[in-house]
Formats: structure tokens, sequence, C-alpha cells
DNA sequence: CTAAAAAAAGATTTTTTAGTCTTTAAATAA
DNA sequence: TTATTTAAAGACTAAAAAATCTTTTTTTAG
């Protein structure tokens, strides 16, 4: 469904929001060691997402990557507009050139209802929720038995 | 979400369930202009659809695709298992190797039962049901305004 | 029996997505 | 001030998906 780069850039966004602040920087290469996911690709994938201003980042020694407070108010809808794009929201599961009710496909009300709640879902959610959630009920982040919560 | 070929190979054999039987078969050629898809392209689909018995076809003058009494009581789902696999619909929205209510990642509960849902549709409803549902309510299945409706 | 029509098979090309490598620029600690 | 650390930038390569082209086989109408 979403393409490999927004995927690793949703896990990215909120592994930052858990692990990190204005004061505890992080490395793209610790990152994706704990992420498991390609590292250059990763690299790309964070000076995308700190271009468009959903992640921030300083050079340098001690510098790295992290969500600064106001960071943490975006949303994963956010995340997947910069690298996706909001195509696969808004068009036909069929590929026609049109998807509205008034030009349904054959499967366009069996799909056009999870498409709309499943948008509002990632739209109407902060990253910062999103983190409080995984802390709370402990929920994985990474494709090994990464804890989220150790530290 | 679904890749082209799979897109293209659904509209087709809706196509065929609609225009074709055993004795009114239909050329590539023809299929590939009136869904707007790429010729050679559908043909290859075509050709697999057929190696998998969900669709059937005849070589020679007057020979072309058709859908068997038999082939309409498949189901889409069958053609997104053979030509796109059912991975789609059963691993993790955001790439991780277990999709399960007990290693959710932080969107399994809100991802998890629309692809749960859709699949039962897609599942449980024939070819066939899908053919009378477009001719009574007309919906659409070429990109262009091909009413589906007309000969 | 032959020519034409159509699918089948498979090799090839193009485009997109995924991923890597190398160089440059900035920040900071010593 | 200088060496080191880290992100930024951009060129490059690899793999997968999409699309095309060419040849072969089957069917059947004449
Ligand atoms: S028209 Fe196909 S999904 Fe809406
Ligand atoms: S674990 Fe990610 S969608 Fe189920």
């Amino acid at each position: 469904m979403l393409s490999n780069a927004c995927q690793y850039a949703i896990r990215a966004i909120l592994y930052l929001g858990i692990q990190t602040d204005e004061n505890n920087k992080i490395g793209v290469k610790q990152i994706s060691e704990d992420l498991e996911t390609p590292q250059p690709f990763l690299a790309k994938l964070l000076q995308q997402l700190t271009k468009t201003n959903l992640v921030s980042s300083t050079k340098g020694p001690n510098g790295g990557f992290y969500l600064s407070e106001k960071d943490t108010k975006n949303s994963v809808w956010d995340v997947i507009k910069t690298i996706d794009g909001t195509s696969k929201f808004d068009s036909c599961f069929l590929g026609l050139s049109k998807c509205t009710d008034e030009t349904p496909c054959p499967v366009h009300f069996i799909v056009s209802p999870f498409k709309e709640k499943l948008l509002n879902s990632f739209r109407d959610k902060t990253i910062e929720q999103y983190v409080i959630e995984i802390q709370q009920t402990g929920k994985i982040i990474s494709l090994k038995d990464f804890d989220i919560l150790k530290n």
C-alpha cells in the first residue's frame, strides 16, 4: 500500500518522537540500526522530512535528528503527503480516472468508506498522540523485537 | 494499492463477464481498446488468467477470450491472488514482519479491520454477482465514458 | 489443403522505485 | 584554530514493475 520509503519515514518519525527532543538527538546510523532500515536510504528520507519541516536536525558532534515540540504536533498524514503524495487515498482502486460517488467503479462503495476513514485517522492524530499511545500500550515500530520502552 | 496489472485484470474479467460467453468471444485488441489498457500488457495478463482457469479462450478466427458459466463463479479475490498475491492483505501497513493483534504496530488497529472487511468483500462476491450489480446500477469499468450497458 | 486470424510464449525495452556511494558543508569539542 | 563528527547534496547503481516486440502455435473459414 504505502511505498517502502513512506513506511520507513513513518516509523522513523515515530521513533524520533519516542527517543528524541531538542537535547537528545540521534544520528542516522543508530536510527537505521534500531529500525532495521537501509541506512543511506533512510538518510535521504530524513533529509526530505527536514526540508519540509517535519523533523529537525543539527550537524556536527552531538548533532543528529530529533523532533522539536512543534514537530510532534504534525500528523502521520503530513509524512504520507511528503513522501508518497495523496494519490493513494484519493484515486480509484481500479485505476479509473475519477473516484466519486457519482462515477463509481464496481468496488467503489466497498473501498471508499475505508479510504475515507483511514485518511481521517491519519490526519486527526498527532505524532505526539501516537507516541503516548505507543508508550502506554507497547506497540511495535521495528522489525525485530526492539523494545521501544527500553533505556 | 493494487498493481496496474491487477487493476487491469479485474476490469478485464468484469468486462468479460458482461460482454462474453461461450458463443461470444472477444479478442484482446477490442478489450484493450474498450478498457483503455495497454494492449500487449493486457494480453499477458489474460494469458495468465487463462492458465489459472479464471478466464477461457480459443485461438483462431472467431476465437478470443470469454468467461464460461463456471468462470463467472470465481471471485475478484481469485484474480488478486493470481496477479498480485495475498501479501497486500496480510502484511503490515508499516512493513513490519508480523501483522497480528498480538504484535501490533502503531497503526495496526486502524488499518487491520479495513483489510479484513475488504478481503471478505472481494472473496465472498462472485464475478457473476458483480456483473448483475454493474448492469443494474450502471457502474463504470473504463477510463473514458464507456457505457457498459451499450450494445 | 491453405491462408488468415487469433492466442501463447518468451525475449526485450522502458520507467519507476529502491538503494548506494562520494563529496561537501556545518557544528562543536578540544 | 583545527580535527572530528554529523547532516546535506547529488551522482550513481540495482531491482522491480510496466510495457512492448517478435516468433510460434492453434484454429477455422474458404
Ligand atoms: S471509483 Fe473506483 S474506488 Fe472510487
Ligand atoms: S502490525 Fe502493522 S498493520 Fe498490523
